[in-house]
DNA sequence: ACGCACTCCGTAAACGTTTACGATACTATG
DNA sequence: CATAGTATCGTAAACGTTTACGGAGTGCGT
């Protein structure tokens, strides 16, 4: 006999089932929606789930079914990342969830401490078995996480590109197209001599991007010189580092490509610094949209892309390689560059006329 | 005899335990650092786990000792605050784990979807036991996840102080003294009318800094004026609005307070449209210190702190207020207003003559 | 009346760990 | 020598679920 008492908290399923005078199990069943339950005690069970507030221990469903029904993010919070992901993370987390909430999982932010190897930490994690698939951020050019990550069975995808040889699921920017519409425009504006920046740490992107655009240069014909790839933080700082070895330069490009689009706030005030007006005695080019870039005057070029839909499509890979999503998914490629879009600017609409 | 193989993939603490010889009761208490255990095999347990990668399953763990060694922090990622947080969630996270890795506490960042209401979702979050304790921010004016953990008797500290009744642990930027010394020195330079920006949510923060504000002004004997007060949404775009109700007005105030750093860089573009510049025409003060707004022509005046050291002050309060490792935090005061501190500009370092 | 298929539900065994308890061997003490 | 105490370890019972298995009841055809 119930005695109608107030909803206080569960203790678990055991007394849930004893309010309602049934087993355990067959409300663990009602509960999983398994089949062999009659849909009217499935109701009663979940009316009765829901008013006292039961939701099942994590720890013991998931001892039991070896799954957690957890995807973990691992994010690297160096003092780099921080400054200038421009919360990056978290719009592409926003698609991430907005896919798989539909299957009843979760995402977990799992931030490596700045004083930690991410591959003891990933190892860590994994070991706990704290998820059930692992996305995976800021790949390195040899990264130990990938042999990792595939001895321990773990379905996992990569946000940004694998440049080793290991086969496995990721999503990316597409940093060839934005190298070679870049300089396509630059090209067709009259520009031969286009420095870019690249990243002064050993992290993937800066080598996709570096060579999208020797490839670029490539197909103009114009020579590649390695004085034009200029390395550097991703921060403003790095933008106004960048500003001063091109101004150091006795062959100075007409035109620079941007990585990261804090970089232009760094370089513009250096180049005003110097009387160099972008736009007008050098042209430049962003790389991503931010909000924090569009004061700038003039107006910078640079590329748009939705960082919400990268994350859908990257959440999509990784559920398409886990067994048990694998048929709602069914992808054959599970490799995708995600295309920006040109957002033209002041910054490099002027066409060049004689040399120099 | 072991043959010596290739250090495949504990199964489980029983693997190990045979490995050894010995049983699994001995293995888990030397692992776990139990004193009834010969030095010398702990040692040789210790030396096998690490060899053979063994990492206790934490389900199992934690189904048997009730606890995670996990510490929650749940974030919204809303759009508003994915625009505007600056990374702030981030950095204050590092000071957080410094703290945490410490005790063997992992830090994981809950970040509720956009669509799904953030009561529901620390609830069943809550449900899950996936975490020992909880760290929340934005808190609410009227916040019902307080009385949620409360009830569910989870230890949490909130990131934003509490304006509700009900006594908690928090942390939080000194809005009071910022608006005090904002306050005083726009009063010394001869202002009277001032007026400050305020969020259009419904967001502890807001109130807490229009109360410092208003109490502030009483100090100084000045009338509170409602319509100095301007809620805005806490962006670029809202800095523009902002400015843009301020030049509406007929009596316009001759200084502004910015409770976003970002809002700057709206407000100075709007003002620049109507041939007003800061530091000259009208006196501009932001919040908080940020890169993006370092470019700002005339310099921002704003206000400077660690966001690191107050994670490491929040993480404090939080430990101190779980039993386990209430004595290694012996704090009596678990309520901290984090100081900042003036970073003169040149936005409001001009002094005002006659009226007008 | 019998067997069979089907629906629904209870029972109990797992999952991997920690830990209370008791057993054993050894040392010190009388 | 008997006894108590100590150090070390093995045994088994939990923790809260899920799920394979089997049993009870029902309906139906022969």
């Amino acid at each position: 006999m119930a005695h109608g008492g107030t909803p206080r908290p569960m203790k678990g399923i055991r007394q849930l089932a004893e309010h309602l005078d049934i087993s355990i199990g067959t409300v663990s069943r009602a509960l999983n929606g398994k089949p062999d339950v009659n849909e009217e005690t499935r109701k009663r069970v979940l009316a009765a789930a829901e008013q006292l507030g039961y939701v099942a221990n994590q720890s013991g469903r998931s001892l039991r079914q070896g799954t957690t029904n957890v995807i973990g993010l691992m994010i690297q919070s160096s003092k780099e990342t921080v400054e200038n992901s421009d919360n990056f993370f978290l719009t592409v987390t926003g698609g991430l969830q907005s896919v798989f909430s539909r299957h009843n999982l979760d995402l977990i932010m799992l931030p490596c401490p700045n004083d930690e190897d991410p591959y003891e930490y990933l190892k860590r994690m994994v070991a706990r078995r704290i998820a059930d698939a692992m996305i995976i951020s800021e790949t390195q050019r040899v990264d130990k996480r990938f042999d990792l990550l595939a001895k321990a069975k773990i379905p996992f995808a990569a946000l940004g590109r694998s440049l080793s040889g290991t086969q496995h699921p990721w999503a990316d920017l597409d940093f060839d197209g934005v190298a070679n519409c870049a300089i396509d425009r630059l090209v067709a504006h009259g520009h031969r001599r286009i420095a870019i920046s690249t990243p002064a740490s050993d992290i993937n992107l800066g080598f996709v991007f570096a060579e999208g655009y020797r490839r670029a240069l490539e197909r103009h014909g114009i020579a590649y010189d390695p004085a034009l790839v200029i390395r550097a933080k991703s921060s403003e700082q790095g933008g106004y580092q960048v500003a001063d070895e091109l101004l150091r330069l006795e062959d100075r490009p007409t035109a620079v490509i941007l990585i990261y689009e804090l970089m232009a706030i760094g370089l513009y005030r250096r180049m005003m610094e110097a009387d160099i007006i972008p736009g007008r005695d050098i042209a430049v080019v962003g790389f991503r949209e931010a909000p924090r870039a569009k004061f700038l005057q003039p107006a910078l070029t640079c590329f748009r892309t939705s960082l919400h839909d990268l994350g859908v499509e990257l959440a999509e890979i990784l559920l398409s390689s886990m067994p048990a999503y694998n048929h709602i998914y069914p992808k054959t490629n599970r490799q995708t560059t995600w295309p920006l879009e040109l957002v033209p600017g002041e910054s490099d609409a002027f066409h060049l006329t004689a040399a120099k």
